[in-house]
RNA sequence: GGAGAGAUGGCUGAGUGGUCGAAAGCGCUCCCCUGCUAAGGGAGUAAGGGCUUAUACCCCUUCGAGGGUUCGAAUCCCUCUCUCUCCGCCA
């Protein structure tokens, strides 16, 4: 959520700034100051009829303790209550339906972020690797998989429909073991606390994070009188530890990383990436959270991309970093830094970690503040995250780079330690 | 699933209809005292919001959540949620 003072007082600079995001950003700045009036003006009377009866019950109170006769004064308040109840629930729609815009504004941008509309606007920042030189024509993961007999989506789509996969013997370790040693990267040497979370969380998680009210259609949903969502990625979880908390500062900067499954619906993305492992309702990833004291996230952003491209070097992988742009970057972010990873069986960069700086945005839905240590006050803090990486999809990195000509796969030097003397993955 | 107990400020914990946003303690901040340290004395210390140039004053809200009774609710009534203990079941 933009905070709501900014959004009153400088409406038409937040307007231009969400602007920026085109279709994403649509903002009706006259029509919010216009309910924005109606809301003063209503709290105004609320809270002065309120202080009125309030007042006058302690008059009451007085003149009961000293026996006086309290009937006249009685009298006097008689239709309070009513008037009163009356603004309470005029002023209490406006609020609502203020709250319902803000709930539904996405954050501002930060200055740097490039303009455009679609990803083919977003600014590569730099390149890691050399984009893979075979001396035969690489296979794609689909292919790799199934000819080791690793991979299934028949199997998969029979129980649970299109978007699942079955992998089973070496690649199922391979993944495995991607996903530990992310973790142990992460935490014995970037300094994040591995947690273990819910994977099931309630609607006012979600409203934190941002992913409610505006997307719920992405989200999985339980039946029962109390429903929950299955998490779309470990943030929600991660981030929600600070949820309602006033944390000390010198608890920050907290550094949180957990491997979890994550389940998307993947609504509104028919036909894309319908093939393979590259777009599923369920995958594993390790997610990389920071909360850091406002004025610090900027820096965190460089700091938490670095520490998830680590993981692609030791892996070896290729990779770029692009700078999205204003059409591109999501919803709760001000800036996004996505790690495309090389695929040489689509021949293209593929987003294997989106890493954002969330400012204050999710930490105002959240109530996750810090107090600060010079004035003693609470402040928000800022959130951000990023994965660290999708194990999916270092999955079909590994194959695709990795695979030799004859189509087994060579395991990754840094990753023999997990695979228990497994250094090809070859087919039975 | 059954029975019982509970939910109050950063923490512990008192408070059963009216100057209670809330005793006391801990913690924290500042001051005093004392060679240092320890101990001691004093003062202050909830959050959110409104108004406002203002982090000043003033006002409103909040004692798990939501309803209700009342001129007035932390306190009485109803519903719900969560936590703890015991029993049952279970990985």
């Amino acid at each position: 959520m933009i905070d709501p003072k900014l959004l009153r007082q400088a409406t038409q600079d937040v307007a231009k700034n969400l602007a920026r995001r085109g279709a994403g950003g649509e903002f009706d700045a006259d029509g919010y100051l216009q309910l924005e009036e109606r809301r003063k003006a209503l709290q105004v009377e609320t809270e002065a009829l309120r202080n009125e009866r309030n007042t006058s019950s302690k008059n009451v109170g007085k003149a009961k303790a000293q026996g006086e006769d309290i009937e006249p004064l009685l009298a006097a308040v008689k239709d309070l209550g009513q008037k009163l109840a009356a603004a309470e629930e005029f002023l209490k729609a406006v609020q609502a339906e203020l709250q319902g815009i803000e709930l539904g504004l996405p954050n501002l941008l930060m200055d740097d972020v490039p303009d455009g509309d679609d990803e083919s606007a977003n600014a590569e920042v730099r390149r890691w690797g050399e984009a893979g030189k075979f001396e035969f024509e690489p296979r794609d993961h689909i292919e790799l998989g199934g000819n080791l007999g690793m991979l299934d989506f028949d199997a998969a789509s029979r129980m649970s429909g299109s978007r699942f996969a079955v992998m089973q013997g070496g690649l199922a370790r391979l993944q495995r073991a991607l996903a530990q040693f992310m973790l142990d990267t992460h935490t014995q040497e970037h300094g994040y606390l591995e947690s273990y979370v819910p994977y099931l969380v309630q609607a006012h998680a979600l409203v934190g994070t941002s992913q409610l009210p505006k997307f719920e259609e992405d989200l999985f949903k339980t039946t029962g009188e109390t429903p929950f969502y299955l998490i779309p990625t470990a943030e929600v979880s991660l981030k929600n530890l600070a949820r309602e908390q006033i944390l000390e500062a010198d608890t920050l900067p907290m550094r949180l990383a957990a491997l979890t499954p994550c389940f998307r619906s993947e609504a509104g993305s028919y036909g894309q990436d319908t093939r393979g492992m590259i777009r599923q309702h369920q995958f594993e990833k390790v997610e990389l959270v920071q909360l850091v004291m406002a004025g610090q996230s900027e820096a965190a952003l460089e700091e938490l991309t670095g520490h998830a491209e680590v993981v692609l070097q030791r892996l070896e992988l290729p990779y770029r970093v692009v700078s999205l742009c204003a059409g591109d970057i999501g919803f709760a972010a001000t800036k996004t830094y996505d790690i495309e990873v090389w695929l040489p069986g689509q021949q293209k960069y593929r987003e294997i970690s989106s890493c954002s700086n969330c400012t204050d945005f999710q930490a105002r839905r959240m109530k996750a503040r810090v107090r600060n240590p010079d004035t003693g006050k609470p402040e928000l803090i800022h959130t951000l995250n990023g994965s660290g990486v999708a194990a999916g999809r270092a999955l079909i990195a590994v194959m695709e780079n990795y695979q030799q000509a004859d189509g087994s796969i060579r395991v990754p030097e840094v990753l023999l330690p997990y695979m228990g003397g497994m250094d090809v993955i070859a087919a039975d």
